[in-house]
DNA sequence: TCTGGGGTCCTAGGACCC
DNA sequence: TCTGGGGTCCTAGGACCC
C-alpha cells in the first residue's frame, strides 16, 4: 500500500473584504460588504474624515461578493442581493468590487506558495489544492510555514486543511476559519467528518441538500449509513455513487497543475428589463458589445473557438440558452455577432429580458492559415422581429 | 426592493455513420 | 419489409462552484 498522501487545501479569509482593508485599515472591525456596479469608492472630506457608501443608499440589482465577518454576523452572505442585505444591515459599509486589485494579490499569495508547494492547483482567485505528499517537512509545520508566507507576501491570512484527499482538505480548511490549519487523517472522519451537514461537501449544491433533507439526511454522517445502492436508486447511477465515496471520505482525484480553458463567455444583467422590440437598439448594442468583448477574451487567451452560444434570462428568471457550430474555429467579433444573430432569430422574445449573454465553447489553438484574429466591430443590428 | 458574472461538468435525445 | 448496436457530434438544460 502505498503511504497516504498529503493534500492541503488553502483558502483566503474573506478574501475581497481583507485586501480592501489593507486599503482601508480604518474600517478594521467594522461590517464591510464588497460588491455592486457603480458603487461609489471612499473618498476623504475635507475635515479629513472618510465618507463611505451604505448598504441603505444602494439602488439596482447588484449581489454581495464577500462580507466581513462582523457583516456576517449580521447574516449577511455571499450572493445575496444587496437591497436584500440592506434590510439585515442598512449601515453597513459598502466598497465597489476591484478585480485587479484582488488578482495582484492573488498573484502574490500563489508566488508565495509555489516556492514551498510547487504542486499547486489553481481554484479561482483565492482558492488552491497543493499536493504535499513529496515536500520535506511534519505536516503541520509544513502548513504553518505555507500560512506565513502567505502572510508574509500579502498581509493577509488564510485557512489551511490537510488531509488525504482533495474532498477532505476542502471540508477542512473551513472548520477553524479564519486563519485556521486543521489536519485530518481517515481515523477522525467519524467524529469530525461525520457531524456536519451534507452541504458542507464540495459537490452537493441546494437541490441535492433540499433532496437529502427530504429523505431524512441532514448529516455526512446518515449520509454514511445509507446503503450505496438504495443511494443510487434515489440519485442515479453516477451521482449515487459518488455520494456514497464521499460520505466516506473516499477522493481519489489528483491535484491538477494546469488546464486548457474549455470556454469563454460574457453576460450581463441590465438596470431594467429591456423588450425585444421597445428597446431593440439598445438591446442590439450591448449584443454586439458582448460579442466584441468574446473576441478580444479569444485573442487575449490566443484560442479560436467553434460553437457560439447565446443566454437570456427573461424578467420571470427563466433562462434559456441556444447554440450554433459553425465549420471553422474563429475570434472574429464579426463572424461570432452573426451566429449569434442566428441564434437569437430561435429564441422566444414576447417576455421582456433582464439578462443577455454570449459564450464560445469547442476551444481550439488557432491554426496558422485562420483568419480569425481581427476582431473588428461587426456592424450587425438587432435582427428585427 | 429578490436573485452577478465567469466558469466546469453531466445528462439526454436526435442525427448520422458504420 | 423489419430488425440491430455502437460511436460521435450537436443541442438544450441544469447543478454546482468561486
Amino acid at each position: 500500500m502505498p503511504p497516504p498522501r498529503r493534500i492541503a487545501h488553502l483558502d483566503m479569509d474573506a478574501f475581497y473584504a481583507s485586501v480592501e482593508l489593507l486599503r482601508y485599515p480604518q474600517l478594521k472591525g467594522h461590517a464591510v460588504v464588497i460588491g455592486g456596479r457603480s458603487v461609489d469608492t471612499p473618498r476623504q472630506l475635507e475635515d479629513g474624515s472618510w465618507h463611505y457608501a451604505r448598504l441603505k443608499d444602494y439602488v439596482g440589482r447588484g449581489v454581495i461578493t464577500t462580507a466581513t465577518y462582523e457583516a456576517r454576523a449580521l447574516g449577511i452572505g455571499s450572493a445575496m442581493g444587496i437591497m436584500k442585505a440592506a434590510r439585515l444591515a442598512p449601515d453597513a459599509i459598502l466598497l465597489p468590487v476591484d478585480f485587479d486589485a484582488y488578482r495582484h494579490y492573488s498573484r502574490l499569495f500563489k508566488a508565495a506558495v509555489r516556492e514551498i508547494a510547487p504542486l499547486m492547483e489553481d481554484r479561482g482567485i483565492d482558492e488552491i489544492y497543493l499536493d504535499l505528499t513529496e515536500v520535506a517537512g511534519e505536516t503541520r509545520a509544513l502548513a504553518q510555514r505555507i500560512k506565513d508566507a502567505v502572510r508574509s507576501a500579502t498581509g493577509l491570512t488564510c485557512s489551511i486543511g490537510v488531509t488525504p484527499n482533495k474532498l477532505l482538505a476542502k471540508i477542512c480548511s473551513d472548520l477553524e476559519k479564519p486563519d485556521g490549519l486543521t489536519i485530518l487523517g481517515m481515523d477522525d472522519i467519524p467524529a469530525r467528518i461525520w457531524p456536519l451537514p451534507v452541504r458542507k461537501i464540495n459537490g452537493i449544491g441546494p437541490k441535492a441538500d433540499e433532496k437529502l433533507a427530504s429523505l431524512g439526511i441532514r448529516t455526512i454522517g446518515e449520509l454514511a449509513a445509507r446503503d450505496k445502492l438504495w443511494l443510487q436508486e434515489s440519485f442515479g447511477r453516477s451521482y449515487g455513487a459518488w455520494l456514497a465515496d464521499a460520505s466516506h471520505g473516499i477522493d481519489t482525484r489528483a491535484v491538477v497543475t494546469a488546464s486548457e480553458p474549455k470556454s469563454v463567455s460574457r453576460e450581463t444583467t441590465f438596470e431594467r428589463d429591456l423588450h425585444a422590440r421597445a428597446d431593440r437598439e439598445t438591446l442590439s448594442a450591448i449584443f454586439t458589445r458582448l460579442c466584441v468583448r468574446v473576441a478580444e477574451d479569444l485573442v487575449r487567451k490566443r484560442v479560436v473557438g467553434k460553437t457560439i452560444g447565446i443566454k437570456l434570462r427573461y424578467e420571470d428568471f427563466s433562462t434559456v440558452t441556444r447554440d450554433l457550430t459553425l465549420p471553422e474555429a474563429t475570434a472574429d467579433a464579426t463572424i461570432i455577432r452573426r451566429a449569434a444573430g442566428e441564434c437569437l432569430k430561435r429564441v422566444p422574445l414576447e417576455k421582456r429580458l433582464r439578462l443577455l449573454g454570449v459564450r464560445i465553447s469547442h476551444l481550439e489553438e488557432p491554426s496558422r492559415h485562420s483568419g480569425g484574429f481581427h476582431g473588428e466591430q461587426g456592424d450587425l443590428l438587432f435582427p428585427p422581429l
